[in-house]
DNA sequence: TCAAAAGTGTTGGTTCTACACCCATGG
DNA sequence: CCATGGGTGTAGAACCAACACTTTTGA
C-alpha cells in the first residue's frame, strides 16, 4: 500500500459535551481527568481516534465506556484545532454534543467513573479548549433548540408540560406564557397525555405526558415555534 | 514534551465544497487530481493539514492556492472518518463549504490551475466520499438558505431582483411568487436600489442593487422567511 | 406594434401574543 | 380552609399567501 509522503500525521481526540436536565437546571457531565498532563482536573468526556474506527463509532465507544450508556442522542459538531491546543501534543479535537435523561443516567451507573454532573453556572475550569467548546454547545443548542423540538431528548419517559415549560425557560433565560406554550406544544401531537399525575411539585398534581416517538421523529426536522420569535437566539458560532 | 504513548497518527485533510451561482444554475467548483491515486478524477479542492496551522488556516491556504481568492465566506462543515474513505491511507477529512461569486472568481483566474465549475446537475464522479460531502453540503445548504441571507454570498456587488429571486427559485426548486418574495426581502433593508439596470435579460431593463454591509451583518443571524413555509426543507444531514 | 420580462397593492385567512380566572389538593 | 401550582379561552394585531394588470422597450 502507498503512502502519502511528507505529511503531517497527528492526533485526533474525540471530546463529548453531554448536557442532562434535572427539572430545574441544565448540566453537564465532566470527569476528572485520569493522567497528566492536567491530571485531576475536571474536562469533557474524551478519547482518542483509533485506527479501525469511524468518529462516530469512537464518540459512542467513549461514552459507552464513560457512562454505561447507549444510543444515545448524538452529533458531530465542530472540530477544534489551534496548533497549541493541547501542549503535550499536536492534536485536533472532534467535539460530539449528547442529550441525555438524567435519570437514566443515574439508574446505569452511580459514580463507577468519576463523572459528576456539574450545573450549567457552576462549571469548574476546563482543561485546554473546553471551554470554548461547551460554549459553542450551548450557543448551537440554543438555536436549534428553537426550530426543533430537539431537548425532548433531555426528557424522561414521563415529564410534565411544567416540566417541559422549564426546560425551555432555563435554556432562554425567559418566561414563556403558559396558555400559549401549552398550545403550541400539544397542538404538535407529539405528546401523548398519561393518566397518572406528578404530585411532587404541587397539591394538584400535573398530568403525566409521554413522547409519542413515530410523530417525533416525523417531526423532528420540521421547524417549530414553540419560543416567542423575539426569544429566538442570533444563531450558532 | 513528553507524548501521548500508543496512540494512532493519522493525516487530516481538508476538502473545500465550493458553491457559486451564475444567475440561472448552482456550480460547483471540481479540480483534477494531480497526483495518485484516482489521478485526473475530478475531486473537491483539498489539500492535508500541515503542523503549524490551524483548519480555518488550512482551507484558507488551500483554497487561495487554487482559486487566487481570499476572505471569502467559508465555515467548517463536517468531519468524513470512514476509516476506508481513502484507500491509500487512513485520512480524516474535514469538509469546509465556501460561497462564492462567479464573477469575482472568474476575474481573479482563469485557467492557471486545472478547476473548471460543474453544474449541480452535471456533476463528474468524484473521488472518495467527496460525493456524500458535496450532498451534505446542498442540504446544509438548502436548510441554512431558508433562514439566514446567506445566499448573498454568491452575488456579484450589484445584481437584480429577479437574479436574486432564480436563486432562491432554483436552490428549492420551486416557484415563488415575485410580489411577495420582492416585500420580503426588501423589507429587510439590506438592499440598496441602485440607478442603473441590468439590460441583460429584458427589455425594460431591471434596477440592480447592492447589499448593505452593516445591514446586512447585523442581520444575518436573524430568522428569515423568504421560502414559503410549507417549501422550507427538512433539515441538515 | 408586440412579445417578454419588470414592477406594483389588496384582501382574506392564519397565526401569534397578551391577558385572568377557576380548579384540585395536601397541609 | 387556604396557599400553591395546574389548567384553560378569547380577542386584537401581525403576518402570510394568493392573486392580475400595467409598464417599458428592443426587435
Amino acid at each position: 500500500m502507498n503512502k502519502y509522503s511528507n505529511q503531517t500525521r497527528i492526533l485526533t481526540a474525540i471530546d463529548c459535551i453531554i448536557f442532562g436536565f434535572d427539572g430545574s437546571d441544565y448540566k453537564l457531565l465532566l470527569i476528572q481527568r485520569g493522567f497528566a498532563p492536567e491530571k485531576e482536573k475536571w474536562s469533557l468526556m474524551g478519547g482518542f481516534l483509533q485506527s479501525d474506527e469511524s468518529l462516530d463509532q469512537a464518540a459512542n465507544r467513549i461514552l459507552k465506556k464513560l457512562t454505561g450508556l447507549e444510543d444515545l442522542y448524538m452529533e458531530q459538531m465542530h472540530t477544534f484545532s489551534k496548533p497549541d491546543r493541547d501542549p503535550v501534543e499536536r492534536t485536533i479535537a472532534v467535539a460530539y454534543v449528547a442529550l441525555i435523561d438524567i435519570q437514566k443516567y443515574e439508574q446505569q451507573i452511580s459514580d463507577k467513573f468519576q463523572a459528576h454532573w456539574f450545573s450549567m453556572n457552576e462549571l469548574p475550569h476546563l482543561i485546554f479548549d473546553h471551554e470554548d467548546m461547551v460554549e459553542m454547545a450551548k450557543s448551537r443548542l440554543r438555536y436549534k433548540a428553537a426550530l426543533h423540538p430537539i431537548l425532548f431528548e433531555l426528557l424522561p419517559k414521563k415529564f410534565t408540560l411544567p416540566h417541559l415549560q422549564a426546560m425551555y425557560e432555563s435554556l432562554y433565560e425567559t418566561k414563556i406564557d403558559k396558555r400559549n406554550f401549552t398550545r403550541k406544544v400539544l397542538s404538535t401531537n407529539m405528546l401523548i397525555k398519561e393518566k397518572d399525575k406528578d404530585k411532587t411539585s404541587s397539591k394538584k398534581g400535573a398530568f403525566y405526558y409521554s413522547i409519542d416517538e413515530s410523530k417525533y421523529k416525523d417531526q423532528f426536522q420540521t421547524v417549530l415555534n414553540f419560543i416567542p420569535r423575539n426569544e429566538i437566539p442570533t444563531a450558532n458560532e
